[in-house]
DNA sequence: GCGACAG
DNA sequence: ATCTTGTCGC
């Protein structure tokens, strides 16, 4: 039984840095790497420091200034008199050792024994366990309706969109919703950042139509792309429809992961380039012809529509 | 230089 | 993803 909730919730991975970041020592530093690979994944070292940069609500006084990158570069400062001086001077006031703008002696000054959850581990785990129960079968033609959905942000707030239309292109719905994340961007957990966004949109989880989202299904590192994640949450059809690769080797049309394949190359019903790869309930070669077929790609219909309601509404 | 990571 | 400026094609 996979827990619907902790999909479904807004993690708030802010407050898991802030705490972090406050447990570092005067006189000591951490690393954007070190304090991702304590959350479980390395793969959020660019997340750790947009986050520290970000202007975002702070219940305390987060010491920015103690983290630097990995090799001993102090790197940028956004906080008060902020820059590169300004974080060397509170850095060098806390008796941190600095020569030629670098931290000295890593293996002494660098923090790494934090107290944290290990958030994005359990996350990576749920999405292991989510993969088995993903379904490659059903055909995508046999659908009335199909949903495009994406997603428009300005910071941390989110403007959903989903637009319906038949076989022929016809639109059908359209909708929208809003919500706030405090999860941000890392490779291989959109699904964490974009859930709710989309859950936002169903009033119910309709059997009679294939949801098409921005993103990859299969084409993912443990297989439960955040289609897979929308796709058995909310126990409905879904197919993947990505812009670009996450991961995976392409040969002759088709994205392989260890001689698997699962995900392939079409052209839109514009002609446009896009990476298809299941999410649950449909087969890869029908997902493939379906999205290939509609004159107009629902998922991009529903990008011009949150675009267009962000704007009107921020 | 390599590897390169959805949105 | 978003921002911003510049360029191309209709």
């Amino acid at each position: 039984m996979i827990d619907r909730d902790f999909h479904l919730r807004d993690h708030d991975l802010y407050r898991y840095i802030f705490d972090m970041a406050v447990q570092i020592p005067t006189g000591m530093v951490s690393t954007y790497g070190t304090m991702a690979r304590s959350l479980g994944d390395q793969a959020a070292s660019r997340a750790v420091g947009m986050m520290l940069a970000a202007d975002h609500a702070r219940p305390f006084k987060v010491p920015c200034h103690r983290v630097i990158y990995s090799d001993g570069r102090t790197g940028w400062y956004t906080g008060a008199g902020k820059g590169e001086e300004r974080k060397r001077e509170l850095l060098l006031s806390e008796g941190v050792p600095i020569s030629d703008g670098r931290v000295l002696d890593l293996e002494r000054t660098v923090f790494k024994d934090f107290r944290v959850d290990p958030i994005l581990t359990r996350m990576a785990d749920s999405q292991r366990e989510l993969a088995p129960l993903v379904s490659e079968h059903g055909d995508a033609m046999r659908f009335e309706r199909i949903a495009g959905l994406d997603v428009s942000y300005d910071g941390d707030r989110a403007f959903s969109a989903m637009v319906t239309v038949n076989r022929d292109g016809k639109v059908l719905e359209e909708k929208t919703a809003r919500c706030q994340v405090n999860f941000p961007y890392v490779p291989g957990y959109l699904g964490f950042r974009e859930m709710r966004p989309y859950s936002s949109l169903l009033n119910k989880a309709r059997q009679d139509t294939l949801y098409l989202i921005d993103g990859h299904g299969r084409a993912h590192p443990r297989r439960a792309g955040i289609a897979c994640q929308f796709g058995v949450v909310h126990g409905i059809a879904v197919g993947g429809v990505a812009k670009s690769v996450l991961t995976g080797s392409m040969e002759t049309g088709s994205l392989y992961i260890e001689n698997e394949e699962v995900g392939r190359v079409i052209k839109d019903g514009q002609g446009r380039e896009r990476f298809i790869s299941v999410g649950n309930r449909v087969d890869l070669t029908s997902l493939c012809s379906l999205v290939s077929s509609i004159s107009h790609n629902p998922t991009t219909l529903a990008h011009d529509l949150c675009t267009r309601y962000r704007k009107g509404r921020s």
